[in-house]
DNA sequence: TTGACATTTCCACAATTATAGAAATATTCT
DNA sequence: AGAATATTTCTATAATTGTGGAAATGTCAA
C-alpha cells in the first residue's frame, strides 16, 4: 500500500459523520445497509450522506452495490485489514518481546510478520 | 473512547508527514527517536516537525520524555490499541462466520468480543 | 409515459489546517 | 556567566474541506 493511499483512508475516517457511517456498517457487516437506512441512523441529509459515502468508498473503506433503486454499502474489509497493515506493518522490528501485550492481543505486529499488502 | 478523540487520532494520521513519522516510531519501537532524529530521517525543518509532534502526541498515539538536551518520541501501544479496538467495535455483531479471514488474522474483531477501552 | 422514489452531482460559503522562518525556551558544557 | 545545542512557540499565508439546498440521474410501478 502506497502511503497516499493510506492518507486518504485516514482523512475519510477523520470526521464525525463518515467514522459513524463507518463503524455503523462495521457493525451491520458483509450484508451492509442501504444508502437511505445510513442517513436515518446517522441524521444527515441525503445529498451530505452521498458526498460521504464517495469519499469512504474512493479510499477503499467501503464497497456498493444497486439493489433495484437502493444502493448498498458495506465495510471493504480487505481494504481495512490492508490499511491497518500498513499502520503497524515491521512493528517493532518483528520482536514480539519488545511490543509487550499491547498491541498482540488485536493487531498482529508481533508474533506473525506484517505483509504489505 | 469516545468518537471525538478517535477522530482526533485519525486526523493526525491523515498527513504525510505525520504518517511517515508514527510508522518511523512503530518500526523503532519502545525506546523511541529522539525529534532531531526523526527531524533527519523523514526531513523536515524542526518548527514543522515539532508540531506535528505535538498533534500526534495530544491525540494519544506518541509518548515523549526528555534525556539531557533531547526529546524521545515514541509510539503509544496503548493508545492505538485503544483507536483500533474502537474503529472496529462490535465487528460484525461479534459473529466469526461473518467476518471470514479478511481481518481475523490482523485484528480481534471476530475471535474475541472486542472490549471498547 | 407519467409519476414516485432513491441517490448523486452541482454550487457557494464558512471553517480548519500545513508550512516554515524568526524568536523564545530549556539544557548542557566550558 | 556565556556560548552552543535541541526543541518549541509564534506568526502569517496558502490550500483544503464540510455543509445542505436545488437540480439532475437512475430505477421501478402503474
Amino acid at each position: 500500500m502506497e502511503q497516499k493511499t493510506a492518507i486518504e483512508a485516514f482523512a475519510a475516517l477523520a470526521q464525525e459523520t463518515r467514522l459513524g457511517v463507518f463503524r455503523l456498517l462495521v457493525q451491520a457487516g458483509p450484508d451492509g445497509l442501504t444508502a437511505g437506512d445510513i442517513a436515518a441512523h446517522i441524521g444527515v441529509p441525503a445529498s451530505t450522506l452521498s458526498h460521504h459515502l464517495g469519499i469512504l468508498e474512493r479510499a477503499g473503506l467501503l464497497r456498493s452495490w444497486r439493489v433495484q433503486r437502493q444502493i448498498y454499502y458495506a465495510t471493504d474489509y480487505e481494504g481495512t485489514r490492508r490499511l491497518l497493515a500498513f499502520l503497524m506493518e515491521d512493528c517493532c522490528r518483528g520482536l514480539p518481546e519488545l511490543c509487550g501485550t499491547a498491541l498482540s492481543d488485536l493487531v498482529a505486529c508481533c508474533p506473525k510478520p506484517t505483509v504489505d499488502a
